[in-house]
DNA sequence: GGATTTTGGTTGTATATACAAGTTTTTCGG
DNA sequence: CCGAAAAACTTGTATATACAACCAAAATCC
């Protein structure tokens, strides 16, 4: 591995761990040129390029730092429901209907990479605003990516929050669809009268592969999806 | 401006005219230190800039080139309505309603970094597939950005793709929401029963800021918004 | 004590150089 | 003519150096 690419592995490694927390210095460029023998050119090149991920910043004069974890991603504001909730000041709830593995359906089996009636975890969800329902989450899950999944408590932490523990995000796929909820869905988000729902399925991948699908139903008069869905395209 | 931002500069433009098309050979790094006088490291950060924004792509021991304006973006299929109809084997078709300069309505200023009721340009255009109404579209065009907005032929063109010509994007903001449509949009749509529709609600910039903000409207049961929305996370 | 200047540290830009690694073209030997 | 070797050219990594721009704290001056 080239020499500028082990210091960012070395800073990396630092930041995850927390032992670099946010907004705290870093060595500057002449320091971790001492402390890894090279010289200030290529530790420069191990921060420029931390910085253009957007895991450092750093300002002429004063210094580089670790840049907030949280970044504005994408999908931010739809994956921390449980932040979402407690930020706009309400308190957040789940319940937890189901729990359990299941022979994968055939859909989902395609979705993960799994095979037709093989294993499959399952859970079904409901997040609460208060004590409105906002969001009905199913969702299926690789067992072979999270063979512990079963065994969590999903009052406590959300799904997403904890599969992005065990297994990071790399990618996700999503498809936003307007629908007509149906009886059962009605009945979970204690919908009088049905009305529009957004539903977005979510696929999601980490470096080994496929992880999780899931379908989040949510009320179009109670939750608005994504905040903002803000995100670069490419060129 | 920097040096190396000056060939960044030099080099973008020449991608955008079409001077440089897809996939053809850039001047290699010694060529772009010979033509701007400047040693061959400078030369390099530029093109190496613009490799990391994927503009171009480099292959040890062969050459530079101009990356494909890869546009399986986000948001290809919910910009290239007409491809995506079309495409499905049906005939695209756009009623356009109005085009016309109006006085900036307060939200849309903030949104487009204008004064309220500063002239701004407005389209009201229908998507048809075959006969049926799949989209109703309202967007606020910003004049500065784009000075002949109101002279296109919206029939023949969709205005996303003139934009796109006009103002090449490098960012989008989305909002989705689940909405019930009012008299008008269902007028329209040609609903007979008001259904779920999705709206999206989008803001895109180019390099020189806001241009333009659009709402864009669909019955639930006959746009799947977005196909695939499939999009990389930071970090 | 307060305002100003100096100083030292930090990042930012630019250059010249050297060698490594990979590909393509040319040359040369058979 | 063919194949192998050599040359030429490309990008990739690394170093040493110089100076500019900027900031904060220390030192100095009044």
């Amino acid at each position: 591995m080239a020499k500028f690419a082990e210091i960012k592995e070395f800073m990396l490694r630092q930041i995850e761990s927390g032992a670099w927390p946010e907004h705290s210095r870093v060595p500057s460029e002449n320091e971790l040129a001492e402390q890894f023998s090279v010289s200030r050119m290529t530790a420069r090149r191990a921060l420029q390029e931390l910085t253009e991920q957007s895991i450092l910043y750093r300002t002429q004069g004063v210094g580089s730092f670790v840049a907030a974890l949280k970044s504005q991603s994408s999908l931010l504001e739809i994956r921390n429901i449980a932040d979402e909730v407690q930020s706009g000041g309400h308190a957040y709830r789940a319940k937890l209907l189901q729990l359990t593995e299941l022979p994968c359906p055939g859909i989902v089996a395609t979705a993960l990479g799994l095979k037709r009636n093989e294993p499959v975890f399952f859970s079904l969800i409901v997040h609460f605003s208060d004590s409105l329902p906002l969001q009905l989450e199913a969702r299926y899950v690789n067992p072979k990516q999270v063979p512990l999944y079963t065994q969590q408590d999903f009052q406590e932490i959300t799904p997403h929050l904890y599969l992005s523990e065990i297994a990071p995000l790399t990618e996700a796929e999503h498809i936003v669809e307007a629908i007509w909820p149906d009886e059962f869905t009605c009945q979970h988000l204690a919908l009088k009268k049905p009305e529009p729902c957004l539903r977005l399925t979510r696929r999601t991948f980490s470096r080994d592969g496929a992880v999780s699908l899931a379908y989040l139903t949510s009320p179009g008069s109670r939750y608005r999806l994504g905040g903002h869905l803000n995100f670069a395209l490419p060129r």
